[in-house]
DNA sequence: AAAAGGATGAAGCCCCGG
DNA sequence: CCGGGGCTTCATCCTTTT
């Protein structure tokens, strides 16, 4: 079934965690192993179902979606033909920027209030610069907007009151510090400040900036707030440099420093445009992220309604993005989230609706939501179609058709004989009392019937089923049964994403695939050999090593990355934890802020590189 | 040494009745 | 409006067994 590899030009890191968290991280990492193969799956499939509709009308709305007129798309792909992409796109952009005068003088204007600028100032800087500088249009801006505020004090005032609602939880938060591999001693640091110092520095920035922030923000603030603030200092020395007018090259090729600032800089523009947004909406209301209810983000297949979003122009790729992460996560969190991925708008998705078991997430992404399709053969959607056997057993009083999450363990075979000893001692319908009991058990621990008033766990490969892996996906490396479930359950929901990504099939003819891992296990490895898995595999055992430089020579080596993927460690979030729920900021969660600086990188470089338009 | 088992709540949501 | 009950949750720590 997945017999090509043409089909999408796509990228797929991990930026999960360190390699030295032993089985805890072992499983979080696995999560991205199980996604590689969801991507091909949806590769293959793709292929066979993409033949149904026009083409053309698809892929303009594809392109209209990014922003482009629509009369500009349909002559450009007039012109150079529906099967390349990528160069439709580079068209598109070259049209964009070349054909300011008059019509696309507004959207670049647009483009530059979008990032934060107020309206009249870009109006002014951009009459005086001339329409084509878009970079000295962008440094003047940045000089102005210096003028205008002094960041890092307002940043305080701020960091202050979005963060209220944070500041108990972090407080006592030494615990256990293994978590941060090599490069530092094994030491537990003697404090949180430390802790969240050294997590600055491995994030990449300075010691010396680190300690700033903290100082400034004072001891409670979050690392969301200390990299903000970072930022926002940054910004404003950036802008002083620019003050002696001095010009500053795309992506220099001299010194590492050189490189690295420029990225900064126009992360910082991001940041920014984050804040304001912030600010803006401080007022309004509290935004509480919202759960939906039916839980169908934007739509799935067994609804046939269709919906449509304009997102925030800062989202706009390349590169494609997408996180994920529970769903149910403690207040604030999918605040922060959506606030630092360019403020987009979380799809929350129950992978009721794609397969027989349930699985709330939430996913943030830039990619199009129209003209999504599943893929096929659909899986069983109720625990009787999925798994037949059961049937015969099942009492009439348990009215579970879907099973709940699956989860990183299983129950043990002394639960299962408790509920068969307990059902025993009655013939018919057992009383309410008894029925609710093993109802509940059942639904804590996802179990089906497998005999007359026997309950049992699922098997690794039945979850490997529910979840749209093939039949012995996980035991291609060699791992445990623990671990296999343990990795299965912090896996994505195959077909759930596949829909999502199946908007990807047109994009591009076949390129390399390229997957980043960040940890380089043994498992792992043998993994990828033995089950056959295609594309050239690049392991970087410790997610901070994947700074810009790193990131600079993987793009010019691959040519670039169409699309970030990933999940960050769940277990801070999750209602699971008994422990340590402490939210974005827990040890293992706060990889998130990776996945955000990986990201501004990716969107930096690759955009660096493409002259700046989009 | 490695794998499996057992015990361990709380947060946050929805819903319903008062 | 409000409070209580029902429901779900990519888990962790420690002990026991293999």
């Amino acid at each position: 079934m997945v017999g090509n590899i043409s089909g999408v030009d796509a990228d797929n890191f991990d930026w999960d965690t360190e390699d030295d968290l032993e089985i805890d991280n072992y499983a979080v990492s696995s999560h991205s192993d199980l996604s590689i193969p969801c991507r091909e799956a949806v590769l293959g499939l793709e292929e066979a179902s993409s033949s149904g509709e026009s083409p053309s009308s698809k892929l303009i709305d594809q392109f209209v979606g990014m922003g482009f007129s629509r009369e500009m798309v349909t002559k450009v792909i007039e012109e150079k033909g529906e099967e390349n992409s990528n160069l439709i796109l580079e068209t598109l952009l070259e049209y964009s920027a070349s054909t300011l005068p008059s019509s696309s003088n507004s959207k670049m204007i647009n483009h530059f209030v979008g990032m934060g600028f107020p309206e009249e100032i870009v109006v002014k800087v951009v009459q005086e610069n001339g329409e084509g500088n878009t970079e000295s249009i962008l440094e003047t801006l940045l000089t102005y907007s210096a003028l205008e505020t002094t960041a890092p004090i307002q940043q305080n005032a701020d960091s202050d009151n979005f963060s209220s609602d944070y500041q108990g939880s972090f407080l006592d938060d030494f615990s256990d510090f293994d978590s941060f591999s090599d490069t530092e001693e094994v030491m537990s640091p003697a404090s949180d400040e430390e802790r969240k110092l050294l997590h600055l520095t491995k994030m990449g920035y300075s010691e010396a900036e680190a300690s700033v922030a903290m100082e400034r923000c004072g001891p409670d603030s979050t690392i969301a707030e200390l990299t903000d603030f970072i930022c926002a200092a940054q910004m404003a020395k950036a802008a002083d440099a620019l003050f002696p007018l001095e010009e500053k090259k795309p992506c220099g090729n001299d010194s590492n420093h050189k490189k690295r600032r420029n990225w900064d800089y126009d992360l910082l523009i991001r940041k920014r445009k984050k804040k304001m947004k912030l600010e803006k909406r401080f007022d309004e209301d509290d935004e509480a992220v919202h759960l939906p209810n039916p839980m169908i983000g934007f739509g799935v297949p067994t609804e046939s309604e269709q919906s449509t979003r304009v997102l925030p122009e800062a989202a706009v790729g390349p590169p494609y993005f997408y996180y994920e992460n529970v769903a149910l996560a403690p207040k604030g969190v999918w605040t922060t989230i959506s606030r630092f991925l360019y403020d987009v708008e979380p799809e929350f998705v129950d992978s009721k609706f794609f397969c027989a078991s349930a699985r709330k997430r939430g996913y943030v992404h830039n990619l199009p939501i129209e003209n999504r399709y599943p893929l096929l053969p659909f899986p069983p959607r109720t625990i009787h179609e999925a798994f037949p056997l059961t049937r015969k057993w099942w009492p009439s009083w348990d009215m579970r058709t879907k099973l709940n999450c699956l989860q990183t363990c299983i129950s043990s075979a002394r639960l299962t004989d408790k509920i068969r000893k307990a059902l025993e001692d009655y013939d018919g319908v057992p009383p309410l009392g008894v029925q609710k009991y093993v109802l509940e058990q059942c639904r804590k621990w996802n179990l089906v019937w497998v005999g007359r008033n026997k309950v049992a766990p699922l098997e690794p490969d039945e979850v490997e089923m529910l979840l749209g892996f093939p039949k012995n996906h996980t035991r291609g490396g060699g791992i445990s049964r623990t671990d296999r479930y343990k990795s299965l359950g912090n896996s994505f929901q195959v077909d759930t994403v596949a829909y999502h990504f199946s908007v990807l099939k047109d994009k591009s003819p076949a390129v390399s695939i390229c997957y980043l891992f960040s940890q380089g296990s043994e498992v792992r490895r043998s993994w990828w050999e033995q089950t056959n898995q295609r594309g050239t595999l690049v392991e970087i055992p410790d997610v901070q090593d994947l700074n810009g430089d790193r990131l600079e020579q993987l793009i010019k080596t691959y040519g670039g990355f169409d699309l970030v993927v990933g999940g960050s460690p769940c277990n801070n979030l999750t209602g699971s934890n008994r422990y340590h729920r402490d939210g974005l900021e827990g040890k293992d969660s706060a990889l998130f802020f990776d996945y955000c600086r990986i990201l501004d990188l990716v969107k930096c470089i690759m955009n660096g590189t493409r002259s700046m338009t989009v």
